[in-house]
DNA sequence: ATTGACTCTATAGTTACTATAGACTTTAAA
DNA sequence: TTTAAAGTCTATAGTAACTATAGAGTCAAT
């Protein structure tokens, strides 16, 4: 079963432009094209996009995926690589998750400071931004 | 006092790149310039520069300082807009912290199928994320 | 043969910077 | 006063992962 890249889109529920996207950048490029220079793919292509897409909703970046991709083709490499980069992005993922709390916490904060009412001139929220301002100063 | 770019980058804590920056998205324009073209603030530049800092630091967007900024500058106006605004933020802050979380299950769940020791032919992870895509298809 | 839907490449835009290059200005020492 | 170092100027390109065009060519059906 041989599909163009419309269908392709279609089944992977990825668009046009992100699959020339992945082609452009080396993660599934179509191995054969048309007479009319139209790209072409089979059953091994659709299963790569799947995986490049289910790689992409972890938030692994497209170097990341490229190189599970490569792992993924030399079968005889170690897993240490594949289980370093997943742990480095636990990490990251988790220290993200730590900076939006706590900044979660000073928008709350910030909001409570104002009671929808007044003229900003007496807006408690650019009040307090103004004061952190001449703090800092 | 009169300064320069490169002592209100001191100051600020910003870079001069990032200043200039600024100054092109009409978030901190220098009034005057010196015979030579050179940039040249005063105190109140110094003070709407940390402004823009600190809400940055609440990861405001370049457009929605730029509209507190021109809040703060019409005192009449009313706290209705900066209240959605700020509210809208928290609001994606927290939808982003939901994904992340979720995400991080995930991650951790995936780490916990490779012990390390195996060759990437019979990596867990790998072999998660390839089932991952067959469910899929 | 013609039409409409599809695909092609190349290019620009998104966000908030960062990093150059090449030219000009200012400041301080010689 | 000349000169050299340090600072500044504008303009441009790069970052990540797409998205959205434009203009041209291809394919499938009538
Ligand atoms: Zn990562
Ligand atoms: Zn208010
Ligand atoms: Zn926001
Ligand atoms: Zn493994």
């Amino acid at each position: 079963m041989i599909i163009k890249i419309g269908e392709l889109a279609k089944i992977s529920g990825c668009s046009v432009q992100t699959i020339r996207h992945y082609d452009k950048e080396q993660l599934l490029s179509a191995k054969i094209r048309s007479d009319g220079n139209f790209r072409l793919y089979d059953q091994a292509d659709i299963e790569r996009l799947l995986f490049i897409k289910h790689c992409r909703s972890l938030d692994l970046s497209l170097a990341e995926i490229r190189q599970l991709l490569s792992l993924n083709d030399s079968p005889m490499s170690q897993c240490d690589d594949v289980n370093q980069m997943i742990e480095q992005h636990i990490e990251q993922v988790e220290r993200r998750i730590a900076d939006l709390t706590q900044l979660n916490k000073q928008l709350k904060a910030l909001r409570l400071s104002c009671n929808s009412k007044r003229t900003v001139e007496h807006c408690g929220i650019l009040k307090q931004l103004n004061e952190a301002v001449s703090q800092t100063n």
